[in-house]
DNA sequence: AGGTCACTATACACACACTGAATACACTCA
DNA sequence: TGAGTGTATTCAGTGTGTGTATAGTGACCT
């Protein structure tokens, strides 16, 4: 039982089926609400999640519920899957290592092509710079500690990939290119 | 043509191939080595997406030869496949929004969960200080530019992730529970 | 009344990402 | 000869993620 292969997105549901049952759209908007500065979670995966939750007998279906727009499929977790859930928090993520990010992967390309790679880093600085405002701009409004704490996480990311990109651009600087 | 939903991978396997034929298994190996610190291409991904850039014509078999092994079947990049590679390391990438990682689901999950996240996080700075000390050393090797490169991307981020937890764990400290 | 606009809610189809195991050939060494 | 190692590919299965279609409700406007 329980081999998940992976599947963040499917423990995260699971997190907040805790505070109560829910339906799929509603799970969407407090997922979003709670990780503030990430990619906003897509419908179509909710509803895959839960099915495949469902399968594996970590959530059912609470009931059908009618009144005051289309139907709503609410579904609870099970004892299972609240035990599924504390197993996941009990484990110590592995820390690495990462997947090769695009940014990453497209800056060795390109050194390794001898294209201009030093032009592109700038321009890659100007695009994060402008989005870190956004987001320090997002971080000025007061916020549930959790999101706080989530937003907290994508600027330190966004921020590290600012100051590699400088790194990687006085890496460049002097030949301009990788040897092969 | 050319509408590319998202295939960083394909891109960097046709940078590769810019520099000439290959076969999949050397694109592996080649991939790896551009991207130390990151996780290892994995083999099934490699043909499968050698497929897909030969049915969108972007590569195409240049041979399938024999002597000393098995057979290997050599890909190279076509024409279309070179200026799909020009056309990605032109764009710019968008900064952001990240896809909320692992380790911010679970910590937030826990947080919300009332569960014990102060004590989570503590096992987590100790497991990336573990993971920090053996990329450090992986570092004071001289490597190629690209490789040198790639890996400070990697030590950046988990450089930042550790001082995310410290930041995290103090702004938790005073109640540890986030207000649902 | 009728129209359309926005919001709520779900479903379906499709492609990519990624893993793990299985297969198969050739070379080496005991 | 037979086990082991390195090369090279394939496949089944699942999770991730996007885009689109559908459909009811309420509100606003003319």
């Amino acid at each position: 039982m329980c081999i998940v292969t992976f599947m963040s997105v499917g423990h995260a549901l699971l997190g907040i089926l805790a505070r109560g049952p829910a339906h799929g759209y509603d799970l969407k908007r407090e997922h979003d609400a709670r990780f503030p500065g990430a990619k906003p979670l897509a419908y179509g995966q909710v509803y895959a999640t839960l099915a495949r939750l469902e399968r594996d007998g970590h959530a059912e279906i609470a009931e059908t519920a009618q009144g005051g727009g289309p139907e709503r499929t609410v579904y609870a977790l099970t004892p299972e899957g609240r035990r599924t859930l504390d197993d996941w928090l009990e484990q110590v993520e592995p820390a690495g290592p990462y997947p090769a990010d695009e940014l990453v992967r497209k800056t060795i390309t390109a050194l390794h092509l001898g294209t201009d790679a030093v032009g592109f880093l700038a321009r890659q600085r100007a695009q994060h710079m402008a989005r870190m405002r956004e987001l320090v701009q997002a971080q000025s409004v007061v916020l549930e500690l959790g999101a706080q704490i989530a937003l907290d996480h994508t600027i330190a990311h966004l921020d590290a990939d600012l100051r590699w990109l400088e790194t990687a651009a006085s890496r460049v600087a002097p030949n301009g290119k990788v040897h092969t």
